[in-house]
DNA sequence: TGACAATTTGAACAACTGGTAGAAACATAC
DNA sequence: GTATGTTTCTACCAGTTGTTCAAATTGTCA
């Protein structure tokens, strides 16, 4: 019945629009936006571009002005997340702080990624067997950059005696991330927490 | 290339079939099994009957024989999780220990389950939104009473004094579901750390 | 206004999808 | 051997998919 309603509201889209006789503004953002959405909602594989138009209400045809094809919508999608992230988790890493300053801020910085783009965020870590060819591998070094960061300022700190080295950075890095991963499958931001005082606590952790 | 390379290697298969006259034993174990795994690798909406029965040497008639239809695999799957999740958390949480062995235990059978089950994992957290009716409602509530374990332990520990207080005990669940979760997307079995000793590390942090 | 570029449409396409029906191959018991 | 029930194959259907393209529409600026 939700699909239906939908529907509904699509075809009142174009009956009003035929009226008024004017058409959409699409743009690559909106597209990428729209289609991140749609991709976290149901999966890459099971969108059609159908559905993206529609929600756009525009049609498929009119999807190609702006994108080379559906795969390339995903990559947009990754080069969103990928900016965002990176350079701020950068300059946390090269400032001069102590490390336990360092790796709060840069979970903080995380759990605010993994909440706020939080469609594209499960695009991102459930889509890239979707990404073929040269692109597919930059992602991968990417993440692998990214990941990276987190586990020199861990192994800064227990040089520095802070952390304990009974845990080995790598499997550490992986469970701080897996923390804040996990934040896009149920954080809620009308729920009872923001996404700062989770990061909080999981620093606490 | 790879697909034409698959492609002749079925032909192949079917002419040799035809010649010695054998043909495949299919069983419902088997299909759900390299269902999972590429449902895991590809998802579920991009993986096709023809694939799942290529993969077993049969063809797609015959997997009807075993299975209702295409969602029905993925029921079948996320009841092998669950059934293999569940029953053995209920014990641990209905054990007499104190609530940090408990939820050393706990979180020692999780990511056992999310190494072990690795594809089914994968699937299990993914493809949610491809289950539909009162079975996609029942997997929530299930979902939710298997977290509800962690919380109670999580609880009955801050109650006990030997948790802090400081941490929401939703929250913390939450964090370290996610990082035994976040095991399934990274964890190889022929890595330098058992997932014994990957969760001995988790149950320090 | 008119001319030219930017944008959208709508139809067509070949390939592929999940699902079905009935014939064919098999195993088992007699 | 035949008869019977189980399992797999082949061939097909109707619908959907991503992609292309000429024609139609709109925006822009002289």
């Amino acid at each position: 019945m939700v699909a239906e309603d939908a529907a509904a509201s699509v075809i009142e889209k174009k009956t009003s629009r035929s009226k008024t006789s004017r058409r959409v503004r699409l743009t690559q953002k909106a597209i990428v936006a729209a289609a991140a959405d749609l991709f976290a909602r149901n999966g890459f594989g099971a969108t059609s571009l159908d559905e993206i138009a529609e929600r756009l209400g525009a049609t498929k045809g009119a999807l190609y002005y702006h994108i080379k094809n559906k795969e390339d919508i995903l990559r947009h999608i990754y080069l969103m997340v990928l900016t965002a992230s990176e350079e701020p988790l950068a300059e946390i890493a090269a400032a001069p702080l102590p490390p336990a300053e360092k790796l709060g801020r840069a979970i903080v910085h995380h759990a605010t990624v993994a909440a706020n783009r939080s469609p594209a965020m499960t695009v991102f870590y459930r889509e890239h067997p979707h990404l073929t060819g040269p692109f597919a591998r930059e992602i991968v070094v990417r993440k692998k950059v990214y990941e990276r960061y987190f586990e020199q300022i861990i192994e800064e700190g227990q040089a520095a005696g802070v952390f304990s080295r009974a845990i080995d950075a790598k499997i550490a890095t992986f469970g701080l991330l897996g923390m804040c991963n996990w934040l896009s499958q149920w954080y809620q931001p009308d729920g009872p927490y923001t996404h700062q005082q989770i990061a909080a606590m999981f620093v606490r952790m």
